[in-house]
DNA sequence: AATGAATGAGGATTCATTCAT
DNA sequence: CATGAATGAATCCTCATTCAT
């Protein structure tokens, strides 16, 4: 019979395959069978380290928070001036596009519980809040909650579209919301 | 014994008890059982008019997005010139805002399942296409495909956020967008 | 496979096989599936019939209860006079200790219960409510009220013994409670 | 590093817990968990000092038991003479019944599993064995057997009633059994 | 055309017990 | 000696869907 072999990364392992079922089959469709099954763990352990489906998910979705926020940092962090900035922050979104189906659909899975559940809204403020100071640090408050509304905007958008948004336009949206001064050859906008 | 009358709002009536269910126990909460409740239908009838819950959560969204897109396009339509909409953009966020809780969410339902499966990413395509069509009848494509993502994040991130969000920002940020020439007294945006 | 058979009497069955099931295995061995198998029907069927556990353990006692008290009724209704409607009380403990170990069982499960909740004890106080009214078209009030709780204590503690009690003891009992004077000749005290 | 010192004290806080837990959600919603949780002791330790549930149950029993025949003895130990042990078995009665949900709780949850398995009746013929030997120091082995009925039945009625119980009727049922002249003519029964 | 009744699969969770440490 | 970790079985309950009426 299968030794019961002590397993300290166990709890972690759980939560990654969490968010792997999450991914695949939405909050709706995680369950612990399918989360035990992906994690290799047997049924019985899951509640045995998670008192409730509800504290497994927000972990999960904590975890995944924690990361991007730090992915967010660490783009802006080695930007070492305001053009560099802009350049992060325009990366930010296309380079998240790239591998983005898995960080699209957990965010949005973050933000529908948090649409609904004090618990999950606190994750998304306090990722928020991180974003925001990530910013912060290249630019001035006001602009920078604008650069933020603007990065989320573009990627769902971006990644819910079916046709490929090209970079430049956000270039010229980050350039515009900083207050980068249209080059001469530019055209009145409004027609 | 019941009447045997063709009854044609029941089908609208379900539809509308499906959104208000959705809206009160996301997509994962949401049942037959619980939708026949609130519409006041019995269950049987459920599966006679729709052939699955896919079915219905299709037709459901449909509508929840043709109606979003409706008051998208009356409100732009309504404003005489460039100066109007941008007023009609920062009214859109802000009013939408104000009993947004079931907007919010099911705005969020809808794109969380867009992420995942491409029936409902027509839907959400469709919506921000005719998004884009009622700005364009005021700004190049460009700035409408900006704007239209700059209400998305705008309206995220106010919808999700704890403290109020102040509305001269949007109008700060769609004025930027829109290349409107910032007043004498504004300070240089990067510190 | 099989059909599905209209069943009017499902209900009932499982009722009764519920107290079958708490009978033989106490409240706290009684499950639905154990139900299920012994009314001979699919487990999802017990939910559908019966809202919850506890909505199916209320409707099997008070079942159970109504009986008990129609058997008290039917008893103490055919006594001709105060004579015997004595023997009728002891017939009623020593009668019922014959087929006992079902009712004994049901009827300390029941008392557990109503200890505990109110919706049981609703069900037991209607039980003695219609005991003491049974009685009382022998006896006055009081007496009927010792009665009562001198068939209670008898019915236990004759139940729970190991040894075998004596008809005698208890004839003896009820005489004392309604005042027949240890001479042979027995008077009633009341009408 | 946590104490190895032995620590005699452990089985019987456990007993206590599981008492407690019994009168608070019943034989039927106790588990380890529940008494280790209350008992302030490690989950593992419960199979460690008691091989299984069973065991636990019935010493935990054993001790109520003994605890409640101790009070009974107790209490007409110090009756002086007859009239003081009709006194004490009222007091019996109605004292038990003020602070009684524990007591009529776990009394009755005993007599629910001494219903079903020999263990535990053994327990409860014990018990009745001590009070009717202590009632037997003043009153005639058939009088004493028909006491400790009248105290049972008079017991679980007056505790699973809703409306209170009137002392004086204990009173009169217990002069009747033990035959003390309730008007001129009645002649004595007993010593 | 419409539905009340029915059901098997699967949901989260609790549990007594075992055992490696 | 004592226990934290682990687990398979069983718990109640919900569900989408089917179908006889």
């Amino acid at each position: 019979m299968a030794t019961r072999r002590f397993d300290p990364d166990r709890r972690d392992r759980i939560i990654d395959a969490a968010l792997d079922v999450i991914a695949a089959r939405g909050v709706a469709g995680t369950s612990h069978r399918r989360i035990a099954e992906r994690a290799g763990v047997p049924l019985g352990s899951m509640t045995y380290h998670f008192t409730s489906m509800d504290q497994l998910l927000g972990e999960a979705f904590r975890r995944f928070a924690d990361t991007g926020a730090d992915g967010f940092e660490v783009r802006l962090g080695t930007a070492a001036n305001a053009g560099a900035a802009r350049q992060a922050v325009v990366d930010l979104i296309h380079a998240d596009l790239l591998d983005s189906r898995r960080d699209l659909v957990l965010t949005l899975e973050l933000y529908t519980l948090a649409a609904r559940e004090p618990v999950f809204r606190q994750i998304t403020r306090d990722w928020m809040s991180r974003s925001r100071h990530a910013l912060e640090r290249h630019f001035d408050p006001v602009t920078s909650r604008m650069l933020d509304a603007l990065i989320e905007g573009h990627f769902i958008h971006a990644a819910l579209d079916t046709e490929p948004h090209d970079r430049s336009v956000t270039v010229d949206a980050v350039n515009r919301i900083t207050a980068v001064p249209p080059s001469p050859h530019d055209s009145p906008r409004k027609l």
